[in-house]
DNA sequence: ACTCAGTTTAGCGTAATTGCTAATTAGCAG
DNA sequence: CTGCTAATTAGCAATTACGCTAAACTGAGT
């Protein structure tokens, strides 16, 4: 669901999550240790943002290993230009890339 | 604030708003009446719109006319874009896809 | 000034979100 | 099974968001 999507995008603190990992796969604890706010609302935000499927988790023994989900990304941001009216069908993404 | 402009998409009925304006400016009231909700909350809407600066409202005699700001929405959408680590004349594009 | 259509603001109740601490689950090691 | 670490869930208080009705404001016309 859409609405999932940009509602998990208007908080701050999980665009930054995505934003960290845009670089590459992280353990949840390495996430949390990024931020100034406690383990378990980190941990919710994750929730937030898995919820949206805008990234997945991956447990890794004892760890969990997140990771983002571009495709949902590529979604919502086409979404934004189709606002525009730049009308682009559900792939031209890669075109935009370059 | 690019916080405000991802707070303002987070709701259904103000990117339906903007998905209306991508067409073209419009009255006020010919927004409200393409919605279900009430006349005022169809106007906390639009100020939340236009405080995010997605709006732009200009008085015509006694109506006021809505029209997108097509750059903010483009911000927003190159913000998401700069997230999955695409275009967006950003810095580092390490692993990108797999 | 008075009235009217158009629009916003005020005030209220309900629901969702946020962030915390404390308690709990999940997996690994001994 | 016990203990340990990693991560989530539970429960709570405070804040913010939503949508409504009623009231107020704005500009045009009379």
């Amino acid at each position: 669901m859409q609405n999932a999507v940009f509602k998990a995008l208007s908080h701050p603190a999980r665009r930054q999550i995505l934003a960290l990992l845009r670089k590459g796969p992280r353990l949840a604890g390495d996430l949390a240790a990024e931020f100034d706010t406690s383990w378990p609302t980190m941990s919710r935000h994750l929730a937030v943002l898995k919820e949206a499927e805008l990234i997945t988790a991956e447990r890794q023994g004892n760890q969990i290993l997140y990771r983002v989900n571009t495709s949902v990304l590529e979604d919502a941001a086409s979404a934004l230009l189709g606002l525009i009216g730049r009308d682009n069908g559900d792939d031209t993404l890669k075109e935009a890339a370059e």
